[in-house]
DNA sequence: CACCAAGTAAGATGGGCGCT
DNA sequence: AGCGCCCATCTTACTTGGTG
């Protein structure tokens, strides 16, 4: 790579806007429902790079898992999260390692997987801080590496989608990798989900392509017959949305022992005469409300964990226990 | 022990607008 | 023109658990 400052291209934008992100999605049983894609703990063009030549699976040099098999432009992913990770790597020239993402947002998932499949006498087993119980926590960071792919040891398969298109270390910061897009339209294209005001420049028209993404979400979701999408984090944005693509989804908040006046909705929507359940979940992230209000004289870590504890047993089990 | 993060609300800034 | 107000947008502080 130049010294010289890299910068996301027009056309590798494009591609990233039908990039749909990873897991064995035909099989998958949960669609995770992500704001967007971290980095992994490489820098941004690495992993643009990888998404845009190398990620998805292959039948003779032609991708194969895409929507429309030979082109990417119309919707693909990655089958495997562990070699969509070991394809960044490649990138930069570097041997394959065993692999390990930290962060609140997988862990927690992994926590869901293990719960699911491997219920403890101890209830709260899977939903202890990581200290608590050393083999747990070692449990859980093996799952984390086996998420999101297929031929992994998990018995139902998770997949997991993004809702903004370029994937970022922080959240929080804008990139100069990313010099070349419009932050401010960018944004407002991504968070204004109604779509009524349009946002381009001479680089992309950014609502288009927000549409376009809420379109590939769509036809992700009923070509695979999911069964359960759940969202983490941004529900209010993630409702509208979903509102919009699934004519007919009712939201409703639900019943939490844990946590009374939760943030979190349920959806129901019939599908191809499959119903299709959709939980909206507050971001796991304990430094964060609503867990560092609200929470009494337990800790916010341990309150979230409560709660996804409750959640995983009284509404996600349900949904997927048919699959086990 | 220092650093970092898949949010968010409150405070700061600044343009548009009507009033004097 | 100059002032003050409102609203949209941008910036900052905040806090906890995990990692090297």
């Amino acid at each position: 790579m130049d010294k010289m400052q890299w910068t996301i291209s027009q056309e590798q934008y494009q591609t990233l806007v039908s990039y749909m992100g990873c897991g064995n999605f035909p099989n998958a049983k949960i669609v995770f429902f992500g704001i967007e894609e971290g980095t992994g703990g490489y820098a941004i063009p690495e992993n643009v790079i990888a998404r845009a030549e190398t990620f998805g699976q292959f039948d003779n040099g032609s991708i194969v898992s895409s929507f429309t098999p030979g082109s990417r432009e119309d919707g693909y992913w990655e089958p495997n999260a562990q070699l969509g990770g070991q394809k960044v790597r490649q990138v930069l020239g570097l041997p394959p390692v065993e692999p390990f993402t930290g962060g609140f947002f997988n862990s927690t998932i992994a926590r869901i997987s293990l719960a699911l499949e491997r219920p403890q006498p101890d209830s709260n087993h899977w939903f202890r801080l990581y200290p608590e119980d050393k083999n747990a926590a070692a449990d859980i960071k093996r799952r984390i590496g086996q998420l999101y792919r297929k031929d992994s040891e998990c018995r139902i398969d998770f997949a997991l989608t993004d809702w903004r298109p370029l994937p970022r270390p922080n959240m929080g910061k804008w990139y100069p990798e990313y010099s070349t897009v419009n932050k401010s339209l960018f944004n407002k294209a991504f968070d204004n989900v109604d779509f009524k005001r349009v946002h381009q420049d001479e680089f992309s028209h950014y609502t288009n392509d927000a549409i376009k993404r809420a379109r590939l979400l769509h036809q992700l979701i009923t070509s695979f017959s999911i069964p359960l999408i759940i969202g983490l984090g941004k529900i209010p944005v993630k409702r509208k949305l979903l509102e919009k693509i699934f004519p007919g989804l009712q939201f409703e908040s639900f019943q939490s022992a844990v946590f009374p006046n939760h943030p979190g909705l349920l959806g129901k929507v019939q599908l191809n005469g499959q119903m299709v359940h959709v939980l909206l979940l507050p971001f796991p992230d304990p430094s964060r409300d609503p867990w560092k209000s609200n929470n009494g004289d337990v800790r916010p870590g341990v309150f979230a964990l409560q709660y996804y504890q409750e959640i995983t047993n009284r509404y996600i089990k349900p949904v997927v226990e048919p699959y086990l």
